[in-house]
DNA sequence: CCGCATCCGGGGCGATACTG
DNA sequence: CAGTATCGCCCCGGATGCGG
């Protein structure tokens, strides 16, 4: 709400997007598309309700966010990413990515945690390393909503959601899901962790980024 | 310093970098490198001190900045970004870049502006697009201190400084400078707009990242 | 319920003064 | 030059209210 008053491009996206929530605002409605009021408040644990409506307004009139009326069958508000908003979405991934370090630290207690969080930075790290084969879905239970990895064609999507029966289902703490499709550690080592896996392990190798580390120990 | 307590890279980026003042002081370490306390006030018109005292000691205990003691002869304490906080790089420009549309808008009532700033951008939209010929140098003036835009072997590099002959010497608003270096105006475009220049007007084609609009009047 | 608006306590922020 | 200390103020956070 305070500007900087510097003629200077960081500065610039600062004064629009650089107050308290409003990246993670933008945050939900990249993950969740156009969003009502109050879904946005279940995303964003903690936030006060002014607040949010501050925050919408001003990025309203800054053109990140347009405010856009449902059809009637359901007569709602909903709120929308402007084309222009949508091209935070690089930047909103860098810098999760950026926080690698803290997120391997594991889960502060205290963090809350919304599973579809994590199918951002998911998607962006997935890989389909066998275009030529059959499409396969993997299921991810690990925190309110389940997940889906959808792998095919030579692309990989991470949505909110459930399939009847789904090549694979991981079940386990964000932590340990999101190390072993990285390739962090190996399925062994998450089963010690207390993940379940259900389904063929080589699956895994469909959508790896890198291999799991079997040399870890060497590295270190 | 307050926390969001979710568990999200963005979230936890943002618990590190999101406060106020923060990415500008990276931005200064970026530009600037090796800073003591008194430079990082003068780039950082407005804040207060005890702001930019305790961002820095916040960023230095979760490993973005480290504190270094300079060698005897100037004896004085120098804050460096560390490896891990020089990877915001590609980040911030990315924010500058996103704000584009603002920053395109001019120079608002107020605003302040110092010369290095506009460094990063330069740097990272800046081309040098004949890598075979002898290097060059273009001398920048519109603000508070010298730039100079260095092009060869492919690489263009802008930092602060000045040199006894460049090949071409720019003067004038930050706004026009940056439009014309950048193609969006042409040279008679920009000398309605009291810019000067000095050399030869086909160096620009050297560093131009596109061609300088000649039908831009078309496009509208 | 959903979509906010209002109120209120606490702390982050901003400006100034002060000290080694 | 390099910070620390102090003091308002306003932003933030949490709760409540209220019309659609």
């Amino acid at each position: 709400v305070r500007s900087y008053h510097q003629y200077c491009g960081l500065a610039k996206a600062l004064d629009l997007v650089g107050d308290r929530w409003a990246l993670l605002i933008v945050r939900e409605l990249l993950l969740a598309g156009p969003s009502r009021y109050s879904d946005l408040q279940r995303g964003l644990p903690r936030i006060a309700t002014n607040l949010l409506g501050d925050r919408l307004e001003a990025l309203i009139s800054s053109g990140v966010v347009a405010r856009t009326e449902a059809p009637p069958p359901v007569a709602a508000t909903l709120y929308t990413l402007t084309p222009w908003g949508e091209q935070l979405k690089p930047i909103l991934l860098a810098l999760g990515k950026w926080a690698g370090p803290v997120m391997r630290r594991g889960r502060a207690r205290g963090d809350r945690f919304l599973s579809h969080w994590l199918a951002l930075p998911l998607e962006a790290s997935l890989r389909d390393r066998y275009p030529d084969r059959r499409p396969i879905t993997i299921a991810l239970r690990m925190g309110d909503r389940p997940l889906l990895v959808e792998a095919g064609a030579g692309e990989v999507r991470v949505r909110q959601g459930a399939v009847a029966a789904p090549d694979a289902v991981i079940e386990g703490t964000p932590e340990a899901v999101f190390a072993l499709l990285l390739g962090r550690i190996d399925l062994a080592t998450a089963r010690e962790r207390d993940l379940k896996f259900v389904g063929d392990p080589s699956i895994l190798r469909r959508v790896q980024p890198r291999l799991p580390a079997a040399a870890k120990a060497m590295a270190r």
